[in-house]
DNA sequence: TTTTGTACCGAACAAACAGTTCTGTAACGA
DNA sequence: TCGTTACAGAACTGTTTGTTCGGTACAAAA
């Protein structure tokens, strides 16, 4: 990729992020991207289709990471290295957004967080048809198995973002707790 | 009032009605509404401030008689009169989406749902309060309150998201008991 | 170094949109 | 019947979007 590509690129996106968290999505204009980001009308245009689009772009740079991450450990339940605690993959994702890279919580905590959110738990999907539904540990309940599955992503999802409204006062291991304990009841049923 | 002004409001709210179940809010123009609508440019803003001033009154409108009509039902477990069986709001609340007043199913079906789904759960929270919180059936738990309460809330609309995309293939007797089995282990704990 | 390609800029452009202001008309309530 | 007021219609300003074009600067291959 042509270097001038990726400067501008990665231009537009932290001209986007900035101001995605000062002020909502629906009222920020491609002229003041352009402007911040210190490029040309024709650039955008020929790097974006439309302002969505960019959004998707920065939504698959942000969470394509996290969730890559994750989908790459060991299924269901595992050993940490460094300790002897059995673990889940909802623990590794709460830490690493409290690492915060690339100015992802800011984002999560601003009035556009509806929109990460929203993309957040799609991604999450498949990462809980991992860690429970293809182990069979859903199977065993009554209820409908898509339903259980879009319940515990809705209520990961809801729960990161309390804690986000929360000012993350508690550690990834408090809110884990918290999680599991709303959720343990149903797939070990 | 004056029949004029709510002969035009509803032509407003209805010609937006059947545009947010076309389009997304995001892209639907005032120009559009009032051509639907025939009213005058002068006449809509004579009524509503903005394009999202005439969706915060529709949402009003649309969730005020829902949340009242529930709100008005005796607190926590009750008896119907019809039958012998302890039921809940939810159930309540879900007969009356079932019935399908003034296109909210429509809406909520629609590409917009978040938006109507966000604010169906922002109602619903002071519903909760006096279903579980109130009669400090959350407090027994190690959880913080507002945390079970944000999660009930969240499962509940989420609850109903999936009937929706499930078509509404299931009763709301069979809904309800799916809710009630996610979140009972928790608020009886 | 020279050459070839291409990413970029700047300006200008048309079309659509938001929101306001004006005048005249028609419907309302008393 | 009479004063009030909601409405239509049109015009207007300023903004936004998305596109087009000629010229410049940078990149990678010769």
């Amino acid at each position: 990729m042509d270097r001038r590509q990726k400067k501008t690129r990665d231009a537009i996106f932290q001209a986007f992020t900035a101001l995605l968290a000062e002020k909502h999505y629906n009222q920020i204009s491609v002229q003041e991207i352009i402007d911040r980001a210190n490029v040309g009308r024709t650039t955008f245009y020929a790097h974006f289709e439309t302002k969505d689009y960019l959004l998707k772009d920065l939504c698959e740079e942000l969470f394509g990471h996290i969730v890559d991450a994750a989908m790459g450990l060991p299924h269901g339940h595992y050993h940490y290295s460094c300790g002897s605690e059995t673990d889940s993959v909802f623990l590794h994702l709460l830490r690493h957004l409290q690492k915060n890279d690339s100015n992802i919580l800011e984002l999560l905590s601003s009035q556009n967080n509806e929109i990460f959110l929203r993309y957040f738990k799609s991604n999450l999907k498949e990462l809980i048809m991992r860690q429970y539904a293809d182990k069979g540990m859903l199977s065993t309940s009554k209820l409908p198995e898509d339903y259980l599955v879009n319940h515990i992503s809705s209520s990961f999802v809801e729960t990161v973002n309390w804690w986000l409204s929360q000012k993350m006062q508690q550690t990834p291991e408090e809110i884990t707790e918290y999680f599991l304990a709303v959720i343990e009841p149903i797939v070990n049923g």
